[in-house]
DNA sequence: AGAAGATCGTTAGCTTGCTAATGAGACCGT
DNA sequence: ACGGTCTCATTAGCAAGCTAACGATCTTCT
């Protein structure tokens, strides 16, 4: 009988995995995934901005070596903010933006294709107490950066 | 309302991150976690052997680099088999067994701790339903291996 | 206006994971 | 006995994440 912490390690490295290979096959891999989200959403973000409003807790370093890499494999251009000197701009091209649909499609997709033998009811427990883990981390997280 | 996946990405990176920090107090890291545990277990075994028996996938570059490290900070030593020069033996070193039961103590607390706000029956609905993802996304693994 | 301070992106350097390529050693068949 | 093959650990090189340090630019205060 494993452990939680174990089975949840397992199951989010199968889960990658399994994302990263879908992605792949649309010329995007899986760390770029936040930056495409934020960016559909809002094109022009800087990379703090789109650290800040990312669907999940992720550094701005790792958003601009990220973004360099897009880059080079020609998903976004950087571009100076002609008002203020310190930012950077970053713009989807076309070949990313035209990856929008068929990439939301394929998580979707893995996401059903992971839970197909869970019933109704049991997905719905499953986001339940997930969510209640995370509160109770992110609360301890809240205290301990209160000092 | 979040998608399943990104709820467990934000799972698993609050929980890396406290099992981080709880293994850090005793000079462990959270990746040397699986060796520890395989040679807390039997001592002395490959990396090879590491790989195979540990309690989640893990290639043996993973170990070896990984080893390197322990090596590095003195939770463990190389030696080469004598009866077969391709082997190499790691060993763990007395402080690297110290610090068995507090960190397995340690983990331990951290996984009730995260879980307290789960009833008992949450908390079974959740393995059970993590267990079966696995099960669906091993056996794809199993799919794609067998061509 | 000019200095001091705040706010950016970036770089440096680390850990953890992966796949593919290397090289040393054992084994097997002739 | 020795050439080919198999089996190991290791190295090389990449992605993705982090914290800390750096350097450029804005803002603010006197």
């Amino acid at each position: 009988m494993d452990d939680f912490l174990t089975l949840l390690v397992r199951t989010h490295k199968l889960l990658q995995a399994a994302s990263d290979e879908a992605m792949n096959r649309h010329g995007v891999r899986i760390g770029q995934n936040l930056i495409l989200e934020a960016l559909w959403e809002a094109d022009g973000l800087t990379p703090g901005e789109v650290a800040a409003r990312a669907r999940l807790p992720i550094t701005t370093p790792t958003i601009v070596n990220t973004a360099t890499r897009m880059e080079a494999a020609g998903l976004l251009t950087r571009r100076r903010d002609p008002n203020d000197g310190r930012l950077v701009r970053l713009y989807l091209t076309d070949r990313a933006r035209a990856a929008r649909q068929p990439i939301q499609e394929a998580r979707r997709r893995l996401e059903d294709h992971a839970t197909a033998t869970l019933t109704d009811e049991e997905r719905d427990h499953l986001r339940t107490a997930l969510t209640k883990i995370i509160q109770r981390l992110d609360a301890d997280q809240a205290d301990s950066n209160r000092g």
